[in-house]
RNA sequence: GGGUAGGUUGAGCAGGUGGUGAGCUCCGCUGACUGUAGAUCAGCCGUCUUCGACUGUGGGGGUUCGAUUCCCUCCCUGCCCA
């Protein structure tokens, strides 16, 4: 059970081992992991950056490798409407393109589904929108979300699906959503021809917990190569989220394959997550807070728009390794955020990353020493005294 | 010295030629952000006992039931002329 290898023979472009299962006393679903993919290895559990327009907003990939990240995200939806998949693929793939020699994950389009907003509506054959570019009308189906991924040439692809918010939609759409996304899922898996490419099916079902466990069985009887749990880092509870991965993971205990949380970020959210046996991550969250003035450190979060850090001749965070803690105050930071200057943006999305990517590290290694269960009930001691939402490991 | 245009809440403005000027943009303060239409957005930004009330249009005086507006005077600023 624990090597995906074995699982699905030679033919797959992706494997995953399970260095670590769960333990079997049910003190944490945790595992450690390994998913290795043609760009390399990527250790899970695992955030992953999002790079929406082919950059990680504010970094370069020196500055991506120093912060740690192991495998970024790109979006399949962007890409195709600006530069345009073909020209991607003309000018020789999505990673010589933007110049990133580790693996990528490219998202559907799916998300845009929700996040467009009046922009879009949804039919049984696919997704109509509007580009929020310039208005044209556009239209993506599970065919065509595919063959741009494909284009791309992102090491993992995954399934065009129907995300819905889950505080509002009723139980008849989520419904829906969740049968739309499992009829596309098989018309990815037979669009799909790219042997270096893996592909993963995503869950949906909302918050009702009968309607998560179908789309679980049913996702994890396809042949993907991982699991995404969709429709949740929405607006539900954290403990609303803890249930219903409570009702997915259990029903994928025995499947050697990846699964992977779409759009969690914070990292009181990723330890819960890691918790209940999630593998893989990625949000935009670290990165558009600190752009935002937010970093976040042990004790918490910092907004360098308050006054107070003027003079604070501190770094952000006390021995942490990042660029900006390396060598600037944060009566510097706060200085540049005031002054609208660049630096702040490429220095603040440094601190974020390394910080979560460090956690997630820290998080590894507890599964790796046993301690893992320690850390939960520390940060959640933590947490509860301070409401801190930036933890350390 | 003469002429002229002005003086509005931290800054810059709008408006207002007899009947409730707290309106805008900066700055400032605080918060939000989770498969990125986000280097964005929201709230606050004269005072108070804040679902309301009060104060405030350079100073002083006058006319008037009532003045930011009309009159007188003084002060300050820009420009032009001496």
């Amino acid at each position: 059970m624990t090597n995906a290898s074995a699982a699905v023979p030679g033919t797959r472009p992706l494997n995953f081992d399970v260095l670590l299962p769960a333990p079997p006393d049910g003190s944490t679903r945790a595992r450690l992991g390994n998913v290795h993919t043609p760009h390399g290895d990527v250790q899970t559990p695992i955030f992953m950056p999002v790079g929406t327009n082919a950059t990680v907003k504010a970094l370069d990939p020196d500055d991506l490798i120093e912060v740690g990240a192991q495998i970024i995200l790109c979006n399949t939806y962007h890409l195709y409407l600006r530069p345009g998949h073909e020209r991607i693929e003309r000018l020789g793939g999505l990673h010589k393109f933007m110049a990133w020699k580790r693996p990528i994950l490219t998202d559907s389009g799916g998300y845009q589904v929700v996040s467009l907003g009046d922009f879009r509506s949804v039919d049984d054959e696919g997704v109509t929108f509007r580009s929020h570019l310039d208005g044209s009308l556009h239209r993506f189906t599970p065919e065509h979300s595919i063959a741009v991924q494909e284009s791309l040439g992102s090491d993992i692809a995954v399934c065009l699906d129907q995300p819905v918010p889950p505080h509002a939609s009723s139980r008849r759409d989520v419904a829906a959503a969740m049968v739309r996304t499992h009829a596309w899922a098989e018309r990815c898996l037979a669009a799909h021809r790219r042997p270096d490419q893996a592909l993963f099916g995503i869950i949906q079902g909302g918050l009702e917990p009968d309607l998560r466990a179908e789309s679980t069985r049913v996702i994890a009887s396809m042949p993907f190569d991982g699991i995404c749990i969709g429709g949740l880092a929405g607006d539900e509870t954290s403990r609303q989220r803890r249930e219903a991965l409570d009702v997915t993971v259990p029903l994928l205990a025995d499947d050697p394959r990846p699964r992977y949380l779409m759009g969690l970020g914070s990292p009181a959210d990723l330890l819960d997550a890691v918790d209940a046996g999630v593998d893989m991550f990625d949000s935009v969250l670290p990165a558009r807070v600190a752009r935002n003035g937010t970093l976040w450190v042990p004790e918490g979060r910092l907004n360098l728009r308050n006054s107070r850090f003027l003079d604070d001749d501190q770094p952000i965070q006390e021995g942490c390794r990042c660029r900006a803690c390396r060598s600037f105050t944060r009566a510097y930071l706060a200085h540049l955020i005031r002054a609208d200057e660049l630096l702040f943006y490429r220095l603040a999305t440094c601190h974020n990353l390394t910080f979560l990517l460090d956690f997630m590290s820290a998080i590894r290694q507890a599964l790796a020493e046993g301690r893992f269960p320690e850390l939960v009930q520390k940060q959640s001691l933590l947490r509860d005294n301070s409401a801190a939402d930036g933890l350390s490991a």
